[in-house]
DNA sequence: GCGCTTTAACCTGTATACAAGTACACAACG
DNA sequence: CGTTGTGTACTTGTATACAGGTTAAAGCGC
């Protein structure tokens, strides 16, 4: 599995490259523990070692490689990091929608429904890549819409281990069959329609319920893997 | 004012670069709104476009400064932007310490106290850079004790910015007089009792009222400034 | 065979070079 | 005077070159 060249559109040399590499160090293609040269990956890409740099130093912030005097070492995602990668996402989204619950939201529903629709379709077209995409849309503009620079910033610096997390996660829920998908496309739904009645404790509890169950399934997933 | 020289060993040219930049941009000396060119930059600090590339990428990936097709905008940080800041901090502090509630806090507890010690005699000495890092350093151990890889990298990307806000509010500190430092110090150590007691309540309401103190001194030190 | 020294390959950090694209000013023209 | 076109200067993204340091192994003495 490649990352999607869509995806790349407008994208440098560097962020392509890390793209690539970080889906490989997602899905253990590239395990940890192993070792990067700035060289190698350039003469395997077929690039300079510029855009090898940069890209080695956003999965350096992302915290999937460590830069070291020399080389850099993969640190992968087992188990419990991407646990804590959910804590983390999960203490965003609690954050912004208690904001979000005190603001306007009239633009946010109306965008969310749209992207709700546009899962519907992919799922209907089996298309996993575009729910992938959609799946992450619908996280990412709630964060938008809460409007708060530094919270935007944190997500920032996961959103992509998220896209990729979810490009391989939707694939395998793919291949359990539609009911499964049918039951993501709810669990967003439910979102939603806490975020319509505007009550902060229903919205609270509604985005714990999302995690627990992502949470639930993500485990069992990783049991049969 | 000039980013400590101290702080900056073993850092290489790109980091010292984006730690003197961040600086002027948090003092103000950099004004939001301007655009930054690296070829300047790169004339301005001596150096080639390299380090200057690397540090400016630092600066957007704390969203100090946005990259732009032709060059960089300062985007800054006005009194809503830090206060943005602070809800991050005790957003991340907050589960950390409910975290460590639950964890064996002796080694972080003789840690913090030795800190302390150091912050007291830094305010004996009148060293409002030596206090500053450890009044840095008092909030990095904490948050380096809960061992959560994804809160940790959360920190990563805004402690250089906490930092530098912590040097530029500590030495308005350390020129209003003692009494205003000794009450900084007194702050940290209710943190640190309240770790002791283990009572996980406590030790949040303790956190709350620490960055609700914190908020109001910022305010009033903005007001002033 | 084992240990020490030396050397050679390789790595990063930084500097420089080149190419493609963008903005802006200025001039020519309607 | 307004508009359009062109040219120039400056920008970033990428490639290449160089310097200093680290690793590792090859070679040699024992």
């Amino acid at each position: 599995m490649a990352y999607p060249a869509a995806w790349l559109r407008g994208a440098s040399l560097g962020e392509a490259i890390a793209c690539e590499l970080r889906l490989s160090i997602i899905m253990g293609t590239i395990k940890g523990g192993e070792k990067l040269s700035e060289n190698r990956i350039a003469a395997d890409f077929g690039t300079s070692r510029s855009p090898v740099r940069e890209a080695l130093r956003t999965l350096s912030d992302e915290g999937l490689i460590r830069l070291e005097r020399m080389g850099a070492v993969v640190l992968g995602l087992n188990e419990e990091e991407v646990d804590e990668l959910f804590d983390v996402r999960y203490l965003i989204e609690s954050f912004v929608q208690e904001r979000l619950s005190r603001m306007d939201r009239d633009s946010v529903i109306i965008q969310l429904e749209r992207i709700i629709d546009k899962m519907t379709l992919a799922a209907k077209h089996l298309d996993a890549e575009e729910f992938a995409y959609q799946d992450f849309m619908f996280h990412e503009t709630i964060i938008a819409e809460a409007k708060h620079s530094r919270i935007w910033q944190l997500w920032r610096s996961i959103r992509q281990i998220v896209l990729a997390l979810m490009l391989v996660t939707t694939q395998r829920v793919f291949k359990e069959g539609p009911e499964r998908i049918d039951r993501v496309i709810a669990k967003h739904s439910v979102i939603l329609q806490g975020l319509r009645t505007g009550n902060k404790e229903e919205i609270q509890q509604q985005v714990r319920n999302y995690f627990e169950d992502s949470f639930i399934t993500l485990h069992n997933s990783f049991g049969q893997s």
